[in-house]
DNA sequence: TCCTAAGCGAGACGGTACGTCTTGTCTTCCA
DNA sequence: TGGAAGACAAGACGTACCGTCTCGCTTAGGA
């Protein structure tokens, strides 16, 4: 049914072009004229696959997401080793991260990724058996404090040139959360 | 030079149409039109004052961030107060604060600010006869996440409707922030 | 070789489509798309019959044009009952005589008829033993004069409701081509 | 208000720019792009002034339309005379005049014209003493029949590479219409 | 009866015009 | 004579349609 293959010839076209293009220009000055161009695809193709240029990202980093969620998967306790790895593969994907973390477009998807992460750690928490005690801080509050302190991190690091290795990063990632990451 | 009284007319003008609009839609659909309409001005006068809507934004906001300056500067020592003087102005100019940390084109503004409060944050430490022992995180990185963790207090908190009182909030950035606020 | 019968059936459901549509919404702003939906029949079939819209109704056309000669053919003579023939075919078929006098994309197809009225007009003329004199109006002229006449009648007849019956309508026809049905 | 001479300079550029285009290829393979093109205007400098392509030819040709009312005028009676006239400024202005009679685009226009002449002649008539006898053909029918009559004889000329001179063709015209100009 | 040629449905694709929108510049008018 | 009004060039937007094409599926009619 779906199983017309230039259907994903074209969307694998069209992910390279804005993955190069990211690379050599600001995000949001691509047009969409750009990256057809770039994938040398016709015009009007883009829209049977996608309804503006923030549906191809989320699609490209999607991917990219996936492969970190998998990754992030087997660390189980070991904080220093989960921030190494975090920050390993940003270093394997400087641009695209760049991209997510600085570009102008991009407040819908971050939000959204930022939401799944928030989620993801309250239900860790849930799960958990952890007792709720008199909570200084609320857990929503606190799950948003840990994974847009995360993300700030990352972004600090890219703007920086990385200028750290990612295991000084991890070290540094443990540091930080260690102490908040689990409600009293 | 700049004496002439119509200019600064122009400029108030221009000030309340886009803060009214602000409140009725979101800041990226607002264009140069929309603003000159609202504000009944020529389309060109509109570039006589500023260089685009960003700049006209920072205007604006740089009359609010400079209010809550003042307000910081005589808190010292007590987080909680301080906070609580945070999230009072934050809740007073609720739809500007909405726009700087949700809206879409205010990367730079925000980015700036940022900075701004990271460089203060460093040489209130370096001013400080603190020593700099073996530190576990770099400071210009612990300076980066408070900043940033306190953006993102604020923005959650306005994303959920301010559903808690000011002072809560200040108690709440207390305990968050006691921890990591000064260098080891 | 040309028998497959699902040919004739293929063509058949696009000229029922067309002449459908037709009667729905002006001939011009039917597409190609609205056609072969309406059939219910692929895209690419119809450039397997078609050329192009005007090549599918210039065949329904031809259909019913054939119909009118034929009609013609035996009225020798008496202009009122020639008339009131070519008026009676035009009410049963108007809402195709009309697309074909007032549409917008019908004139090569026009052209193609006006210029066999008027060859038939001309050659009958030149069988006729009818000596030319001095002729104050040149043949061919007073060719295309009648045949033109003939299709401003109807036109007008179509988009004035067809208020006169058809036999009336014959008579007026009678009344004006008359005089000028002979070269002198 | 309305004075600012931009406008009319623009406007002169995109009359002049479909005159050309005119000359240069079949009316209706002409896009807007190519007028705008031709006229070295903005493209959306064309909808500030007209709607579609029909409105800025129906603008060029008002001009001549009205031209040719004013030569027609002072002519009261003479039909040869007022013939001549007709084909001169159809031979002074042939691709306008052939736009308007063969151009695929161009109906609604040109029922515009045609109604517009019919009006005049029926008015003509009204007004003058003329007593209406038992009629043998309506007068509306009789007007309409006469002006795109004329129309035929003009395009047929045209497409003939306006084979007589236009003092013939006044004679021919006279000749045509003098019989049924009046209603009995 | 089966087989092979062809018609066909479905729809992706490159291409291109449409009419709308917005930006920043530049010209004209008016007070 | 300098500011307000707004016309303009430029060009991206998302939509629509065109005509070409490539797939399999189905359906003849000849072997």
């Amino acid at each position: 049914m779906d199983f017309d293959p230039r259907i994903e010839r074209t969307r694998q076209k069209l992910h390279q072009a804005i993955t190069e293009l990211v690379l050599a220009k600001s995000y949001d000055s691509i047009s969409i004229r750009d990256v057809v161009a770039q994938a040398k695809v016709g015009y009007a193709t883009f829209y049977r696959h996608y309804n503006d240029k923030e549906a191809l990202l989320l699609d490209v980093l999607d991917e990219l997401l996936g492969e970190l969620k998998v990754l992030l998967r087997p660390s189980s306790g070991d904080l220093t080793a989960e921030g190494t790895l975090i920050f390993t593969h940003a270093a394997q994907n400087g641009p695209l991260y760049k991209v997510l973390l600085q570009g102008e477009g991009t407040q819908t998807i971050l939000a959204k990724i930022q939401a799944d992460g928030v989620d993801e750690l309250l239900s860790h928490w849930a799960n958990g058996s952890v007792e709720e005690i008199k909570t200084a801080v609320p857990r929503p509050i606190l799950a948003n404090h840990i994974v847009s302190g995360i993300m700030a991190l990352i972004k600090w690091w890219l703007e920086h040139d990385m200028s750290y290795p990612p295991t000084e990063m991890g070290r540094i990632y443990a540091n930080l959360f260690s102490m908040s990451n689990e409600p009293s």
